[in-house]
DNA sequence: TAAAATTTATCGTTATTTTCTATTAATATC
DNA sequence: GATATTAATAGAAAATAACGATAAATTTTA
């Protein structure tokens, strides 16, 4: 004999004929005929290997070792209903646990904004942050360690979704003695990989800072772990970087390093929200995104494209007017 | 949404598309198509309102949410499990308790016995025992509250089922000093009712003795409320009494009773193990009192009819010989 | 004692659900 | 781009559960 043989339906059925102690009323009770019931009940009993109920035509009743049983059936339907409330509880979109995952030159800058925007928007949602490489973050996306991640485009997309959320613009940064923190726009072309300083292998800014500069001749760079001994190596005087917006933005610079935008370059990176194609949540995933398209934090842009007669660090949410026409 | 639209058998799917990983092995281990495992998880997870699991070609497995569900799911199966496990327990016979009443007028003399006989039989069984009268332990039984009466026949049968025990004759129970206690074999007929002593009203031993003597003059009589006490009102040369065997059997004659058979007459009374004839232990009750037939205790016998020639006490079991090949 | 009333069980049929085989669609690997 | 793997889909078949009508059993009423 299987558990799985056996019916929830049969089990309210028994249950309705021991509350009514009338199998007529009982199938009322249900909705469906007599003869339904007491073939099921039958059926129900053979299974049980047993007798529930006692039954004259002036008295139905559950026998002494039909009770126990019965009771038993109330737990396993409690159980199972219990599996329904929570089913219920889980479908909330947007609700539970949200396992987020950035690069590590993004996280540190916009977690605060992105924390906060999060929790206004979906009260009941828990997010769980963590920082990595995009390679890091890609895998453990795909083992399903994480729910999605804010990563940098371009990345290997198979089995992935995504939504672009803003891009950051890079900025340069330079010791203040330096010849290029002069220049009001300075050009990529006048970037020399020598005195350029970068992050270690792994990181996606150090690839991107490369491919902007590529034309340019090529020898050993030094590289950091991390992007705040970056300025401090840049205000040391070590060298200059491109350095993403966002941590950028609210550094109290100090006046020995000097940042100038690249504005005619369109260099920076877009930003994007990822997931695995297949997660049933997609969709929420999708309009996840957008709302932090919709509310980016200053210092970004909507598009890659240099948003023309502009500050550098327009109005909150001032660039993103165009992108939310599209929506 | 409704429990009792919910399958266990597609709880088990989805445990199986869990530990698997894999909806081809997993409709292996369930015996069934994977076209069947697909379209039930699906069905599952319509009802559920959510999706359980994220699957591609490449990967199968339980969404967090799902993880939940299936969790609560195992919980389901496992109470369910449950109900299957005591359904077999309970469906050995003859075991759990049984709730058994005998009249006040045999209980206190053939319980001890029939404890013994009981327990050897069936280790497992748990006997709970009531006295009462024949009329109250009716009541009970049909209300449900007792499994099987023994009681003196007859009984009002309708509804009920019953398989005679034993006959336990009637003693002439007498003060030594009166002139019956002499008579080697009194018969009924010498027998006074304002002489006799009975039980209060509702003992079916009252009435039995008064139909036994219905042919002498009757005029009101003395009751007493128990057994042991009509004992001691004859002992105080109160009158005399017609009382069954069984206790008579072992009380210790203080020399002021005289115990004096009545086996012409056939005077006694045939006990039976009724029961309600829609109980569906129906078998294991007629087996158990044929059991007690076969195990009577001495001083009765099988059947109604005088045993020609026997000795007043039988040796145990000797007086049964007759109705055993019957069986 | 017979008839009436009540109630569960049975019978034959219909409707629904589950399962199957065959095939398609999607995706990853070579 | 071909191949292999795997879940999803489609349509038919089988199994299960439902119904209405009626029988059988038993108690109550006349």
């Amino acid at each position: 004999m299987q558990v799985s043989t056996l019916s929830l339906r049969d089990l309210e059925y028994a249950l309705a004929v021991a509350r009514q102690r009338h199998f007529g009323k009982a199938a009322e009770a249900c909705h469906v005929s007599q003869p339904t019931l007491s073939s099921q009940i039958h059926k129900l009993e053979e299974q049980l290997g047993m007798a529930i109920f006692e039954r004259s035509t002036r008295r139905v009743a559950a026998s002494a070792r039909g009770e126990a049983l019965l009771q038993q059936a109330e737990v396993v339907l409690a159980e199972a209903q219990r599996l329904l409330d929570m089913a219920q509880h889980l479908s909330v979109p947007m609700s539970g646990t949200l396992r987020l995952g950035a690069i590590a030159t993004l996280g540190p800058y916009y977690f605060p904004h992105l924390l906060r925007t999060t929790h206004r928007a979906y009260p009941s949602l828990a997010l769980r942050l963590t920082e990595g490489k995009t390679a890091e973050l890609i895998q453990s996306l795909r083992r399903g360690e994480l729910d999605c991640i804010l990563a940098a485009l371009p990345v290997a997309m198979s089995g992935l979704a995504m939504q672009t959320v803003f891009f950051e613009p890079f900025f340069l940064v330079a010791p203040v003695q330096h010849p290029l923190a002069h220049h009001a726009t300075p050009t990529l072309a006048s970037i020399r990989t020598r005195e350029l300083l970068l992050l270690e292998e792994g990181h996606c800014l150090r690839d991107q800072a490369l491919q902007l500069c590529r034309g340019n001749n090529s020898t050993v760079q030094r590289h950091a772990t991390g992007l705040e001994t970056l300025w401090h190596m840049i205000a040391a005087g070590e060298g200059y970087s491109l350095l993403p917006a966002l941590s950028v933005v609210k550094r109290a610079t100090l006046g020995m390093v000097a940042v100038r935008p690249l504005l005619e370059s369109g260099a920076g990176r877009m930003i994007a929200l990822i997931w695995r194609n297949r997660d049933p949540r997609s969709r929420e995933f999708a309009q996840y995104a957008r709302l932090l398209q919709s509310k980016a934090p200053s210092g970004v842009w909507a598009e890659a494209s240099l948003p023309a007669a502009r500050p550098r660090f327009s109005k909150k949410n001032e660039a993103l007017r165009a992108s939310k026409k599209k929506q």
